[in-house]
DNA sequence: CTGAAAGCGCTTACAG
DNA sequence: CTGAAAGCGCTTACAG
């Protein structure tokens, strides 16, 4: 009768049905009572509650899992070789996202990492199978992305980060997208208006939407000023080959007078192969990244970027994706853009040709 | 009779009572024959394995996980503040290599990140008494830290990463351990040898057990040198208060000649700093970092670091936890110590003392 | 408004 | 070696 069990503890865990024979109604009238459902009268559903506090009574995942025909987990999946997933930002911040999101629900987060495309698929197929989860996170969305279809094949809500490019967004799959392709115009105007004629694009795996959308900004803005889109590099998003990129578009006959990277840790290492070759930035390169990680704006320069709220997307991704398992229905969410926050690796080129004269 | 359900799909589920039809046995033996459990005739096996895979029988997560008493989840909970865990490469490398441990097994990690340390505590409870996981992994662990002694009291099996100070290692808790500080040795040896009298230390919060062995061995190192262990500056591990601290240690009278810093990214931004000082790195200042993240390779100068292979411990650590888990014994496993990875940021101080010439 | 019963899909003693 | 039954701790129709 007393507060044992107020610890949780490793003591004879209560169930339901020490909860029902303290308030003297059954197991199933405890369960109405406990889930606040109709069909229980006040005094009833006081008396229970109060029996449930007073032997610490909590709620058995796994019995609420089996009836409840529900795994109260969703799940992130995602396909990077374990040398190289350290080096991106954007997990864990997303992740915390998430999982403040979820806090108040009874929802939490498995979260996987795989080496490749096939052994994601290969997990998603065993997460429905197994029932492991109620939905799931697809982020990294590529050209012609068989996942979508794959979640309505399954039966398994998701949601995607970012807008699929087939409109087979099957069913159950909304999209909850934040328009990065704006940071990159602004990023490319601000070269263009301060008087930049060669400015390449170092950027990821082509197959990557999200690598695509920045790279078709960049071409859509030069093509508009009259340039020319033609000093582009697909990488790995790693370090090395972001500096590998810099050194190949440093030694052209002509090289640029600008990068625009699509990640801040290739733009950085691209900043130290350009200041190794001993050239100046931004006087004699401009450079701009992707990302505004912290170390962006202790950069020397400090680097003109673009940021995303990360964590920000996390949450808006965990309460859609919430809302497809509750009702089984699609729903597509646009988040704020992406901006350019504005740094000093950025200036005219030398000799200065002045244009619009804005910047 | 057909391969339906080969898809693991949006059908009728298929239960062990549909494959127990099929193979013309009882329930109860097919969930022998299936765990390889002793007492069936290997013909009644062969049957019941051929029944499932016709059927596409796959186990339910949720009902294994009610009848078994067992969750086959372990938990990961990280108390950081949402804007900063983004900088921290360790997590998603330990995730990857904890999901690569467990692939072959049947677990899974679930991975929460929570604002501070109280949240963390609760969360623990959380997951005992709703029975969310069968172990968890223990990080960042602090002086007087009361998350084993918790374990004991939740009767929860984890294991930590490094160990307690306290020998209060609670029955359960093992711990997984990289010895970090001989890193931090040959760093600051490789200075003294270089000839360095000033040699400053620029570290993480004051009760972290890995900032403490990180500050003991570059005390150690200098003091057995007969050199002064006076300039020590705590940070919260951010490139702000890293480029912050770098300065004022440059503002003094007489500034160092050198500054060790526990991770990369205030490496980084000191970097910055003593260059925008007009520093010469290694020349004027030799600074050297801790992680080796891919950008440490890739800075100007690269990056005299320390190297710890991060998702080899989320291996080990998964292994030990599975361990603990399945048997109730804690056992202690050493990782091979976090080693420095020598690069061109450390040079002798100027004017030059040469002093043993090893470097 | 309330109670007794069946059910979620497995595992595990316990008899034969 | 094998089968029938009970049990894990909840939820949910279905009668009263």
């Amino acid at each position: 009768m007393a507060g044992r069990g107020e610890h949780g503890g490793a003591a004879r865990r209560v169930t339901i049905a020490d909860v029902a024979r303290e308030a003297g109604v059954s197991p199933g009238a405890v369960s109405f009572a406990l889930n606040n459902r109709p069909g229980v009268a006040d005094a009833t559903r006081r008396r229970v509650l109060d029996a449930a506090a007073e032997l610490g009574w909590r709620p058995n995942h796994r019995a609420r899992a089996l009836s409840h025909q529900s795994s109260f987990t969703l799940g992130l999946v995602v396909a990077r070789p374990t040398t190289t997933v350290g080096a991106d930002p954007f997990f864990p911040a997303f992740v915390a996202g998430v999982t403040a999101a979820l806090q108040p629900s009874e929802q939490s987060l498995t979260f996987t990492v795989v080496p490749d495309h096939d052994a994601e698929i290969e997990t998603y197929r065993r997460f429905a199978a197994e029932k492991r989860v109620d939905g799931v996170f697809l982020t990294d969305l590529r050209v012609h992305d068989p996942r979508p279809a794959l979640m309505a094949e399954l039966g398994l809500p998701a949601v995607t980060l970012g807008r699929p490019d087939r409109t087979s967004s099957a069913g159950r799959v909304g999209a909850v997208s934040v328009d990065d392709s704006a940071g990159m115009r602004e990023v490319v105007r601000t070269l263009v208006d301060a008087g930049h004629h060669r400015i390449a694009h170092v950027t990821g795996p082509a197959e990557f939407l999200h690598v695509r959308s920045r790279r078709e900004a960049w071409e859509a803005t030069l093509t508009a000023a009259g340039l020319a889109a033609d000093l582009l590099v697909h990488t790995d998003f790693s370090a090395g080959e972001g500096a590998g990129a810099t050194d190949r578009l440093l030694s052209r006959r002509v090289p640029p007078t600008a990068i625009t990277y699509a990640n801040d840790v290739m733009a950085m290492a691209g900043l130290a192969v350009a200041q190794r070759r001993g050239l100046a930035v931004p006087t004699d390169l401009s450079i701009t990244g992707f990302d505004d990680v912290e170390l962006a704006h202790y950069a020397n320069p400090p680097l003109t970027t673009v940021r995303t709220d990360v964590a920000g997307w996390g949450t808006a991704a965990a309460h859609a994706l919430l809302a497809a398992v509750a009702d089984a229905t699609a729903r597509d969410v646009d988040l704020p853009p992406a901006r350019m926050i504005a740094r000093a690796s950025v200036a005219p080129p030398t000799p200065a040709r002045p244009r619009k004269g804005t910047s």
